[in-house]
DNA sequence: CCTACCAATTTGGTAGGGCCAGAGTGCGCG
DNA sequence: CGCGCACTCTGGCCCTACCAAATTGGTAGG
């Protein structure tokens, strides 16, 4: 799998931007309030045992997936993360093993098959034979995984963004992109249980065919069937613990 | 308008993060293909005329959305930007005035449509009297902007952030806003017509009546003509111009 | 007592030099 | 001919220093 390594990073970041993750969990721990003003960088600096260039980089991640906004000559602000925060401050808690909180991963959820199941009838009017083959392919490395028991996280990952790529909406397949990153992990421990791997590629292989013949209301009823089903997995598992989310890592890089 | 100002981000990172820009369009210029390496950060450092620490920084930002991947002591790659970039790429050139392609913009304006008619169907199964509120407020912010004679593109997107927070998703909300900061330049141009706004507050009303009425079908309905009057705009438009999107800045920071 | 102004301090922005570790390469020795 | 040891390149990180803008506090004048 040439293209999981290059596809899923994480790995070669844990140890870069550790700071990243120490700081989101610093934010966490005290209570920072939106808007409130955390300490400055020489003191974040100290206090994590960096530098200030090092400490900065950090910073300078974190205003990208508008966490904090940094004023200059004025300081370090946090900002209502959950209202402006971006999707990708999630991808980057998931890398580097913050745990996302309970209704966060309910609504990353939720929101991918809203999107999923729209993006899967698109995909059936528009696909072309190139997009066919690319489904097709995931679907044979879906089926190689079962057959050498690996996990079946990967193969999974796969089909979706080449049902995704598929709407030729590119833009789609970045959103739908995003949400296999943050939770790649969560979906390793899912497929652990091996039966279920079973059970989503026959769920994969006839969405494929559906797609190839253009049925898109059967494609899009075959994937909201899917990922309900995904959807309620979820949302047992997690009345039972109701605090965090995260399925292990307990806030350290995997 | 003290809420804009804390929202839309931009002026601010003018100054500081030009070089991100710079980069983005050096990378954009000479046609780097995806898994190419880029130079050293010390001759990168060098040709922008900035120091290392600052070069690292931008580095950071185009690493974690998803740009360029740095593996230590080997070097910078390009990443193929289309299939694992973020969203916040796309905001991240809005920003910095980077135009985006013509096909960028309407995969944008699709989703968009895609989501928030579903948002709005969400919206109506679940919002709550403070929802209501806020878009009333919305409403009202809207109708006192046409008033004034403002610009409607900050009203126009505070009711579409509020119907999406209606929804209780709130990382639904957070791709939404995305949305909205990557057309921030090009819908401030679109309201430059006054007319428009008339119409789109028209079109807001109807909506937030059927949203208050729970009348998930009829909302959604207008949702969709809305956004598919908005879309089919974008469409006349870019097939005019074919190359190149955003509506001024041409590739310079606003 | 209030106000206007000035200076010291704080804070971020950036440069520049230096050191380390790991990867990659090529030359020389066995 | 093949193996292994430097040497070099590259990124990762630190630290010091300097600048500019903003803030703050105190002070002198009205």
């Amino acid at each position: 799998m040439q293209n999981v390594a290059e596809q899923g990073r994480g790995a070669r970041e844990d140890e870069r931007s550790a700071l990243v993750g120490r700081i989101l969990t610093f934010i966490a721990q005290r209570g920072f309030a939106p808007g409130e003003r955390l300490p400055s960088e020489r003191d974040l600096a100290e206090r994590f045992g960096f530098g200030r260039n090092a400490l900065r980089e950090a910073l300078a991640v974190l205003e990208t997936v508008r966490v904090i906004e940094r004023r200059p000559n004025s300081g370090i602000f946090l900002r209502a993360v959950a209202r402006h925060g971006s999707l990708d401050a999630l991808v980057l808690s998931a890398d580097l093993g913050v745990p996302l909180t309970a209704a966060e991963v309910e609504e990353v959820v939720e929101l991918r098959r809203l999107m999923e199941v729209q993006g899967t009838a698109l995909a059936c009017e528009r696909r072309g034979e190139d997009d066919l083959a690319r489904i097709a392919e995931a679907l044979a490395g879906g089926e190689r995984c079962i057959e050498a028991g690996g996990n079946f996280a990967e193969p999974d990952a796969e089909f979706h963004l080449a049902v995704a790529e598929a709407t030729g909406n590119r833009v789609f397949l970045r959103v739908v992109n995003s949400f296999y990153l943050i939770s790649r992990t969560r979906r390793r421990h899912y497929f652990a249980d091996g039966s279920r791997a079973a059970l989503s590629q026959a769920q994969h292989r006839a969405m494929g065919e559906a797609i190839a013949a253009r049925d898109a209301a059967r494609a899009a009823e075959l994937m909201r069937g899917h990922l309900r089903g995904v959807e309620s997995y979820w949302r047992e598992l997690l009345e039972r613990r109701p605090a965090r989310a995260e399925t292990s890592t307990g806030g350290m890089p995997a």
